[in-house]
DNA sequence: TGATCATATACGATTTTTCATATATACGAT
DNA sequence: ATCGTATATATGAAAAATCGTATATGATCA
C-alpha cells in the first residue's frame, strides 16, 4: 500500500505555473531562507502580491514559514518529495545567473539602509 | 554564453498544470508512443479536448507528433532537457498503478473490436 | 468521387486565476 | 495604549484558461 502523498504532481505543477511563484521558490531554494520583504525587493513586486503567492506555496506544502519577530521567513518544505526537490535544484542550477542578479538587489538595498 | 533553451521552466510547468495534459504526457512517457484515440480511450475524454491539449504540448516542444496513415502518434520530444525528462520519469514511476489501469482500458477495447 | 474514420481547429460561453486596492493582524518599540 | 513596520487577507474587477459544440482537414477505402 502506498501512502497518500503530501504533494500530488498536479498540485506541484500548478504551484509553479506562475512566474511570481516560480521565481520566489527558486530564490528561496537557492538562498535557503528568505523573508517576505527580501523577496519583494528581489522581484520588485507589491507586498500583497508576494504574500498571496507565498501563502499558496505554503498551503500546498511546498514552503514552510517561520516567524522571527516582525519577519516571516520561508524555506523549502523539508518533507518535499525527492522528485520535487530534485527538479527544483536542477532548475536553480540552470538559472543561477538570473537568481544571483535578483539577489544582488538585496545586498545593494542592505548597504543603503538598514531596514528589512 | 548559454544557449536559449528549447523549453523554459515556466512553460514546462504551465503545460503540466492541467490534469488532462499531465495524464496524457504520463501515459505517453510510460508507453513510448500513443495515438490520439488511444489516449482518448484511456482517459475517457472527448476527442477535441484531448486534441487541443496535445496540440499545446506539441507547440511547447514537450511532445513530437508523427502521422502514420489515419493515426497521429505522439511521443516525448527527444530534445527534452534532462531535468524535464528526469522529473517526468520519476513521476511516472510513482504513478505506475494509475497509468497501468488507464492503459488496461486500451487492451480491453482492443479485444472487443479491431477499430483504433 | 464520395463516404468514412481520425484528428485538428474555431467560436462563444463558462470557469479559474490573477491582480490592485483597501483593510486587517501581529509584533516591537516608545 | 499607541505608533510604525512587516505580513496577511478580503473584495471585486480584469485577464487567462478551459470547455462543449460545430466544423474543417487529411487519409483510407469502396
Amino acid at each position: 500500500m502506498t501512502e497518500p502523498s503530501l504533494l500530488e504532481p498536479l498540485t506541484f505543477f500548478k504551484c509553479l505555473a506562475d512566474e511570481t511563484r516560480l521565481q520566489s521558490i527558486l530564490l528561496i531554494g537557492f538562498s535557503g531562507e528568505l523573508c517576505v520583504c527580501e523577496i519583494q525587493t528581489c522581484l520588485e513586486l507589491s507586498q500583497p502580491k508576494i504574500s498571496r503567492h507565498l501563502a499558496e506555496l505554503r498551503n500546498c506544502n511546498l514552503l514552510l514559514d517561520q516567524r522571527k519577530g516582525k519577519w516571516v521567513y520561508y524555506k523549502l518544505h523539508p518533507d518535499l518529495p525527492s522528485w520535487a526537490h530534485s527538479v527544483l535544484m536542477q532548475i536553480i542550477e540552470s538559472q543561477t545567473d538570473t537568481i544571483q542578479s535578483q539577489l544582488a538587489k538585496l545586498n545593494y538595498e542592505l548597504c543603503q539602509e538598514t531596514s528589512c
